[in-house]
DNA sequence: CAGTTGATTCGCT
DNA sequence: GCGAATCAACTGG
């Protein structure tokens, strides 16, 4: 087990502000990585958002990881080291963005639920265009498009020099009493007490964080 | 404003 | 074949 946090410590452990964030901040337990995400930025091809909502995947513990079943050939890069991005595809049309974390092997994950960006804003403008600028990367799948992540980002190492994309350490001090905290809703195969856990975590008062709708069982197609 | 539904491809069984 | 870590459009009040 992971050495628990103290709860009372605010922010970042060891990362000066604004900081670009190395391999080795990636590569500790996702659920200490995952809150200190909060407010750090992301950028890429001309635009940064700054994350105000993640969620974390822990690998084959989590029955909600696509880890769960094993390393497939979609899924290998979440096995691998930490600081690499792993970018899926889903419902036909849409790209999510994860950030590798932990050790080699855990497959553990944090998937960029939600940000605002607050670079490159006329690059966004023209990528977005016809989307009001709060919902520019407002969900996982609008924080992608809006970043310009789709899936020949998979694999790509965040950390190194040089990279296409890189992380940030918040410019300005988070507030611990804004980062909420919430156990994962509506996720196949939930039931276990692993799922107790809080996985979800977000800043409150952000326009760019809506309430989240839980998945809902999709209603059935009546036949006549 | 809130609730509901269709869209559309990939990965795994 | 089926479900998915979703979004955007459309409906009615």
């Amino acid at each position: 087990m992971a050495g628990q946090q103290d709860p009372s410590s605010p922010g970042l452990t060891g990362v000066l502000r604004g900081e670009r964030l190395s391999r080795s901040f990636f590569a500790r337990d996702v659920l200490t990585v995952a809150p200190e995400l909060l407010g750090a930025t992301v950028s890429h091809a001309g635009v940064t958002v700054r994350l105000t909502e993640v969620e974390a995947y822990a690998g084959q513990a989590d029955p909600g990881s696509h880890a769960f079943r094993g390393p497939t050939p979609r899924t290998a890069v979440m096995f691998g080291p930490a600081g690499h991005l792993y970018v899926y595809f889903t419902y036909g049309m849409h790209w999510c963005a994860n950030i590798v974390c932990g050790t080699t092997g855990a497959a553990s994950a944090v998937l960029l639920r939600a940000g605002e960006v607050v670079g490159g804003e006329d690059v966004a403008a023209v990528r977005r265009e016809g989307i009001r600028r709060r919902d520019w990367a407002r969900g996982p799948a609008r924080l992608a498009t809006t970043l310009g992540l789709d899936g020949a980002l998979t694999g790509a190492d965040a950390c190194a020099a040089g990279s296409v994309v890189a992380f940030h350490a918040p410019a300005t001090e988070v507030d611990h009493a804004a980062v909420h905290t919430g156990p994962r809703v509506g996720v196949a195969g939930a039931g276990g007490d692993a799922l107790a856990h809080p996985w979800r975590f977000w800043l409150a008062d952000e326009p760019s964080v809506s309430v989240y709708r839980p998945a809902k069982p999709r209603p059935r197609r009546t036949s006549p």
